[in-house]
DNA sequence: TAACATTAGGGTAATTAGGGAC
DNA sequence: CTTGTCCTAATTACCCTAATGT
């Protein structure tokens, strides 16, 4: 069962969120988004992880979003709860 | 059970970090991973130690405030015997 | 022995990390 | 508070040919 654990180099990632690549480095360093290091300090992310926070998986209907209130209220909890436990066995 | 006795070739490691064999070899030229030499001159890679890598290897993720802590990972475990890992500028 | 895929080795582009400022 | 762009340095990826492993 392979959910996916393949790894993504941040440009693919950056690519699927179309972001810039140094952004994908701000999510791994504020730990949004779990990473993998290789022993040159360069970072890998699981695909099935990043998979997760594309489809929304966890994230509630924005439709009506709009205060976005990330970090102003406590237990922020934002959105999909969790690492989505993308690769742990 | 061989916890890691099974030896890999550079390119199962390169597989497995997602990056080009040469880059496994070049580790291993710079004393990053250990390895053992065929009488040819090949490179071939312990698995545990291949493992305890990508695991992060005593480290979760530099997640450090800022928004929200994730889960906490399976108990990390003892780090090995952390070897020489050193090496970012 | 022969054939095949993989690996080693060197050299050169492309990507990434990290900081700091707007 | 988040994102994108600037810089420099390090790491990585791809090019090649020859040797090794199975």
């Amino acid at each position: 069962m392979d959910t996916g654990d393949r790894l993504l180099t941040p440009g693919e990632v950056a690519a699927l969120f179309r972001v810039d690549p140094k952004t994908v480095t701000r999510w791994a360093a504020a730990g949004r988004i779990g990473s993998i290091r290789t022993p040159g300090g360069h970072r890998r992310f699981r695909e099935s992880e990043v998979r997760a926070l594309l489809e929304g998986e966890g994230m509630l209907d924005e439709a009506d979003e709009m205060g976005r209130p990330r970090n102003a209220g406590p237990t922020a909890s934002t959105g999909p709860a969790g690492p989505a436990n993308a690769g742990m066995y």
